[in-house]
DNA sequence: GCCTGTGAAGACGTTCACAGCA
DNA sequence: TGCTGTGAACGTCTTCACAGGC
């Protein structure tokens, strides 16, 4: 599928089309343009159509885009037509509220494992009915219960160590909430949620713009 | 401050340079290379003296950057010489979890006010000792605890309330973890954080790449 | 010799402007 | 007429390569 190569923000400008697109849908809106879906999610209207026009041709000239199909169509393209199966490390705060929060499931991203590396949480039961386990048990549960992607909500020194775990599985998507640079061999995708890093953009912006 | 244009990458990559720099400090690391902290932060090296050179001269030739000095420096180009007072709407899981996170009180965020818009919620007492007020008062008692940043942790239908109120306060700076694009005047900085996004990015690189 | 600082070159992503088609 | 699809123009960011200085 992968002809020219595509930049990384239109990846991530496609995940965004399709969350205001499903908010349309359910808005019952049947034909949307590149003009008003680009006012929506604050982009220029060429970039939308540029965007899509790397993945084949998805309008019709002189009306637009088929809110239904343009939403299964970009699903399929970021490859959201499966079930992704997730293993998370760490049951602090933040991982029990990533677990209890509706929008992954909503997505089609499933809790398969859950992980944590203190003696007095494993064996304990989580909201969805997962049993947290100890993280020395990641490799074989994680291949038991096939998951394909890897959540780290660990401190920060024990991030790396999970990660190496994760790669042994093998899991190659990681999506890493620890505010640390995981390093790993190329073919494994890390991303990385930092929301210091976040409010330091805004606190850089009221400061200096 | 400002004489040249700043790409907004550079702004990300220096808040990431300090946090790898903060833990070259705490293992007693007096002086690093543009090189050697490329390869922690895994970028190109040049790329670290272009990112610093739009604000000064840091290094020293054929010696390197001194940690100390750079992290003090790093945090003065980001506005971080002082602290941020933040306030946070929406105290569900990710809420209470955000507040509880260590990360920001370290980096000299500081949250000062807490609200919910369910009654349930309104007057329970939080870990930090801040106590949950009504989002019909975020104005006003945002305005008494003169917060500079928001954090809106709400459920997505609420969010735009939420930030039109953040914008009468004025609040400037805002990070959004609702999986929707908040509309606000010129003037006014929102950085979103959505993880399903991220997910979504991870997703399409196992599919596609 | 070594590493920073920086103009110039190159790569990349975005926007324009219009051809193509309902 | 209206809106998509797309090559070409533009602007921005990154990398190179070397001059400058310890």
């Amino acid at each position: 599928m992968k002809f020219l190569k595509i930049p990384a923000a239109t990846i991530t400008r496609l995940s965004i089309y399709s969350r205001v697109l499903e908010d349309m849908e359910k808005q019952a809106v049947p034909v949307i343009s590149s003009k008003l879906l680009a006012e929506l999610c604050g982009v220029n209207p060429a970039q939308i159509r540029k965007d899509l026009a790397y993945f084949g041709q998805f309008g019709v000239r002189g009306v637009g885009y088929y809110v239904k199909e343009l939403i299964f169509d970009i699903r399929k393209i970021l490859g959201l037509n499966k079930e992704w199966r997730v293993a998370i490390v760490g049951m602090g705060n933040l991982g029990c509220a990533l677990i209890a929060h509706g929008n992954f499931a909503k997505q089609g991203y499933r809790f398969v494992a859950a992980f944590d590396a203190d003696p007095m949480k494993i064996g304990r039961k989580l909201a969805t009915g997962l049993v947290i386990q100890p993280v020395t048990e990641i490799v074989a549960v994680c291949r038991q219960a096939e998951a394909d992607l890897g959540v780290i909500c660990t401190p920060a020194e024990a991030a790396q160590d999970v990660a190496n775990r994760f790669a042994q599985v093998p899991i190659k998507g990681i999506l890493n909430f620890a505010p640390i640079q995981i390093q790993l061999p190329d073919g494994f995708k890390v991303e990385n949620v930092d929301f210091t890093v976040k409010l330091d953009n805004l606190a850089y912006h009221l400061t200096a713009g």
